[in-house]
DNA sequence: GGGATGTTTCCGAAATAACTGAAAATACAA
DNA sequence: TTGTATTTTCAGTTATTTCGGAAACATCCC
């Protein structure tokens, strides 16, 4: 069992690697994204020291980010009876895991973006000429798209995993 | 009309330079979100140096991007008899916008992950220690799950935009 | 060919984002 | 309260990304 071991640790350094090279290309950072992935497949809670040993990062950076992935419910602090420290556990779950990362994305992403179409939209409204109307035009149309896909986005992360795949099915039948 | 004209102006430039800022927070580049707010808002095709021009940036940047937005299928380029200059359209259907999106995102940060995931996966594959069980596992779903979102996403982005819509009424049924 | 026009590539500079290390603040136990 | 373990903040550094400017390349016309 020895080697099976030396396998496993290869591999999940590996996939922790990657995952923070993936993090990255789709806008959130590195370390991040390389916590994310050492606490998903953690056997058990860890602490700020155990993440910065295993990552060989700094005690503000594990700490920032940390605290980052708990923001984004990703993770959640944990504390041991007779401990002070605090242990940080990921969600396994990954229906879960994508309820939450929807959720933050429409606050962070979708919800701004609405609120600059509407002003936009507003100030334009009742233009005359061709350049005002067709500007107003292309507002309202992706205004309404926003607005159509915020609505989505809550939709979605409200639904229990088997509402969601009963739905999704149709979509393949 | 005169100050129709100035509003106009004003609230185009406020959108572009806002969907600019956006675009940092959703992990593209500030000037290539800037363009393309340009470009959806332009009465007519624009050339590289009055993209240089309008939004005061370098030959070499204005290039970059706009190739960038060509590549990601939401500016397609238009030429004009008799002139030699490329000229660049956007693309102005939302539901296009959205699919073309989401195409290319899914190319980028979900096929990729499949693989890792799939690699991982395959690398884990029948361990007996309780570690390699609970790594498989947890390999084994993430794989399940982002397999699943990208078959969606490819579903979605193929739909026609009133399929789409019609689908998406029964959500809120 | 050679000049004019337009496109692409490249590299150093500037801007931005991420990280470190250590000090400061906080929380707890004695 | 005092001492200690732990968390949090932050100024300075490092790494990464973006950008400008100019040179190289391509195309067309004379």
């Amino acid at each position: 069992m020895k080697r099976e071991a030396a396998k496993l640790k290869e591999t999940r350094d590996r996939f922790i690697a990657q995952w923070g090279v993936m993090g990255t290309q789709w806008g959130i950072n590195r370390t991040m994204a390389q916590i994310h992935a050492l606490l998903m497949t953690a056997p058990e809670p860890m602490s700020t020291d155990q993440v910065m040993e295993e990552l060989h990062i700094s005690r503000g950076n594990a700490h920032t980010n940390l605290k980052e992935l708990v923001n984004w419910s990703l993770l959640r602090i944990v504390t041991r009876k007779g401990e002070r420290k605090e242990f940080f556990e990921a969600e396994l779950d990954v229906w879960e895991i994508f309820r939450r990362i929807v959720l933050e994305r429409k606050r962070r992403e979708i919800d701004p973006a609405l609120g600059l179409l509407q002003g936009c939209m507003a100030e334009s409204k009742g233009m005359k000429t061709a350049g005002g109307r067709a500007f107003h035009d292309q507002m309202k149309s992706l205004e309404e798209f926003v607005r159509f896909a915020s609505k989505m986005s809550d939709r979605v992360a409200s639904m229990p995993h088997g509402k969601a795949m009963q739905l999704a099915m149709k979509l393949f039948g």
